[in-house]
DNA sequence: TGAATGAGCCCCAAATCAGGTCTAGTTTGC
DNA sequence: GCAAACTAGACCTGATTTGGGGCTCATTCA
């Protein structure tokens, strides 16, 4: 089905509850951590739910997490830093928009991979390994029964590079409104058959520029 | 899971395989149709599955279809003007990337439908229809516990805005390669953060350039 | 040492997916 | 009129995934 998943809906909030408490390296509260249960509260959801996301965060470094009495989580990244394909990939594995796109991408990981990575500039070692394994697991998708002999090959590669593109471009600063969107963006863009080319850049594609939020990168 | 289903994907080659045959408005064999069992045969899948989906399509009016003797399928439209959103609607019912913009797209759902559904310029009664009797069914979907006071849901409504038009920018003459891509147009995506507002437009991206298989719209 | 945290792993019911079956209706050709 | 070849309609089954939890162990601090 062609949906984020709850999971990663509830990850995108979580993410920026502790974002919005500053909790990331060069924020207002850089050396705090935010306990899942505390973060529970303010989701109103279960502890567990909330927990079990979070540890996958902390497994692949995007969150730091503090064990003990006083223990949590922060950010181990700046929030303009982490983007909704990052959240994406650590909760729903790589993405995969159709098969015969994992079938080629298996062999182009490499540079695909560290596109989407780099761009996130989070701490790349641990979902470049990701990737990597993920390699393997990539082969298990290539069981469509058009495979070899599909013409909607190239087409749908370049819809999953797109959709990937767009996930990769808006980052964790904007989706949990640290950095607001501006209202008039979204009633800038056309609904037409050919928007791509003549929408103006969006408020969230980042352009360097410093949130007011923060210290100098 | 963030996927396009096989049955789509299916559908996809399904319907390309009556475009590349001519069997549409103005093409080479537009008072031809192709039966079920031969389109199986072609996608060497089993016949009920594609019976199943052609009839989804007969259903909404993507297709049209004879029954009886010699019967068959059709397209109702030329491949350029049925979508990949089209497809995607019928096999998997409306497209929300996330339940808050089911929530909101609700409200909004005469301006949204009528924009996808306005640039297939298919028998849009059909669809419409079905997008106004999602109306109801959009309301099931108000159901994430964040959806009161979740930050992201304006960034998420832009994200599945792009999308959406994604596939409403990519026609079945390019999936089935009747309009083939210049394989360029896939080179020259940069895979950087901000492609959007500096990609080159698409070759896929409709100019109204008649297909040369075809006679003038 | 006990309390409050994270880490690791697992469970279960519901929903969805993928692939199919069967019957009824329609049309044509003999 | 009947049989064959088609579509139309509705449904089924097993596999997989999703969503929402639970429990125990390890770590840290007061």
């Amino acid at each position: 089905m062609l949906r984020i998943s709850k999971k990663a809906d509830y990850a995108v909030f979580l993410l920026g509850a502790i974002a919005r408490q500053g909790a990331f390296p060069g924020g207002s509260a850089e050396d705090t951590v935010v306990s899942a249960h505390e973060i529970a509260r303010q989701a109103k959801l279960n502890k567990s739910v909330v927990a079990n996301l979070l540890k996958g965060f902390a497994k692949q470094g995007v969150l730091e997490s503090v064990r003990g009495l006083r223990g949590g989580y922060r950010l181990a990244k700046h929030p303009r830093d982490i983007s909704l394909a990052d959240i994406l990939e650590v909760v729903e594995g790589r993405f995969v928009l159709v098969d015969c796109v994992a079938h080629d991408s298996t062999r182009a990981s490499g540079s695909i991979a560290s596109g989407s990575i780099a761009s996130g500039s989070i701490a790349s070692g641990h979902l470049l390994g990701l990737a990597a394994s993920m390699k393997a697991v990539g082969d298990k998708h290539d069981d469509c029964a058009l495979i070899s002999f599909c013409p909607s090959k190239a087409p749908m590669r370049l819809v999953h590079e797109r959709v990937s593109q767009l996930f990769a471009a808006i980052h964790l600063d904007e989706l949990c409104s640290l950095s607001p969107l501006a209202s008039s963006a979204i009633a800038s863009i056309p609904i037409a058959s050919t928007p791509t080319a003549t929408s103006p850049k969006p408020r969230w594609a980042r352009a360097n520029k410093p949130s007011p939020l923060t210290s100098p990168r």
